[in-house]
DNA sequence: TCTGGGGTCCTAGGACCC
DNA sequence: TCTGGGGTCCTAGGACCC
């Protein structure tokens, strides 16, 4: 989908037509930064990751809304479900973003699905899209890209290796800014530039990472669109953070930040029915940042026990006049929750937080929870 | 007042086991 | 206390994506 978040906002809301807008993180307005935006603001250089600040520094007159994920998940679904119906590979790449395998059909078919994918979503929902249709996955997502707005760019074999030749290599969904800083220190600007680079140099520094740009700058890769039926996968991790409005030091609060993060997290992990062994805390200063985790062997999704946990990790970072800018909590190792327990005091627990839950489900979240919170909750 | 928030995957060293 | 070789798990940190 074209600047997906915002062809929602203004397909809702069509007084935003037309002029430059755009769609930042809920919460502190001027503290977030842009989660998408218009074809009108990106004239003005405005463009998605960028400080909402500076956004409206280069446009002082552009239209600002918070993001309402609903929205975007519902239309995103929406369409999957258009999807699903062309092939039985099909998969999901991001809220936006999905792969069809269609190759038995001939290039011909395929042309005409994307016309007829294309045509349903803007009728459906009034938002474009643009597809790339080409022989491999990175390929094709770099031609739906390459076509933007409502494009539809066919890439045939013989097409990938012209396509790549002047393509800078920052247009390689895998090559960020430290890749892209390395290869253009050795004069390595586009993808044609980069097949020509040493290969052995490239795996010997890079790894697997090496191999696959090796193989990427000319046009191979082999990953295989997954089945729509097998989606669905649980998450690996579940995390929140928060950077906070001005640095604070050890004893300022910084145990009810955690409380609140791991109140957030656990909340998750239940709702999902799962439980984590591994957590893990993230302490963000003003230039240096680091996390530590901890494998605990047991599961829960019970945040007082979760809380303790990151407690625990707290205790092993010495931060004596370390300022605190950012935090986050994250769990991982999950596993779905077995539901029974060895213990009637952890059976206790469990229907105490099994009451917490309906309350704030029927309440609204943030109904009820720990006085401890209040300090730092608004 | 300077760049949010939620994720995945990879690497590399150390501890420990047989 | 030294020597090899094969393997798993744990942990910190980096790179990248949307």
């Amino acid at each position: 989908m074209d600047a997906f978040f915002a062809s929602v906002e203004q397909a809702a809301n069509p007084v935003y037509k037309g002029k430059p807008f755009l769609v930042g993180s809920r919460g502190r307005k001027f503290h977030t930064v842009v989660a998408a935006c218009s074809y009108e603001a990106k004239a003005f250089g405005i463009h998605s990751g960028m400080a909402t600040k500076e956004a409206l520094r280069l446009c002082p007159w552009a239209e600002f809304v918070p993001a309402d994920s609903s929205k975007y998940v519902y239309t995103s679904d929406r369409i999957e479900e258009i999807l699903k119906v062309y092939s039985d590979r099909m998969e999901r790449a991001s809220i936006d973003e999905f792969y069809l395998d269609l190759s038995p059909r001939d290039l011909k078919t395929a042309i005409n699905i994307a016309q007829e994918i294309k045509s349903r979503i803007k009728n459906t929902f009034f938002i474009t899209a643009s597809a790339g249709i080409a022989p491999s996955k990175i390929i094709a997502k770099m031609a739906a890209k390459a076509g933007k707005p409502d494009g539809l760019l066919v890439l045939e074999e013989k097409d990938v290796l012209p396509f790549l030749e002047n393509l800078p290599i920052e247009k390689v969904p895998g090559i960020g800014a430290h890749l892209k800083g390395y290869l253009n220190n050795i004069s390595v600007f586009t993808c044609g530039q980069l097949r020509r680079v040493d290969s052995l140099e490239l795996i010997r520094r890079f790894g697997k990472v090496g191999l696959w740009m090796v193989q990427v700058s000319s046009g191979q890769d082999d990953e295989e669109v997954g089945y729509w039926q097998d989606e669905d996968l649980p998450p690996k991790s579940v995390s929140h953070s928060y950077t906070l409005a001005k640095a604070i030091f050890r004893g300022q609060d910084l145990e009810a930040w955690i409380l609140m993060l791991s109140e957030m997290v656990a909340f998750r992990l239940r709702k999902q029915g799962l439980e984590s062994r591994v957590s893990s805390l993230y302490l963000r200063g003003s230039e240096t940042a680091f996390s530590r985790e901890k494998n605990f062997q047991s599961l829960t999704a019970d945040p007082a026990r979760i809380y303790e946990r990151n407690l625990l990790i707290l205790e092993s970072f010495r931060l004596k006049n370390f300022p605190v800018r950012a935090l986050g909590v994250c769990a991982s190792a999950l596993a779905p929750a077995q539901g029974f327990y060895l213990f009637p005091a952890d059976q206790k627990r469990r229907s105490l937080l099994d009451a917490v839950d309906s309350i704030n489900q029927r309440l609204g979240d943030w109904s009820i929870y720990p006085a401890a919170i209040s300090r730092v909750k608004n």
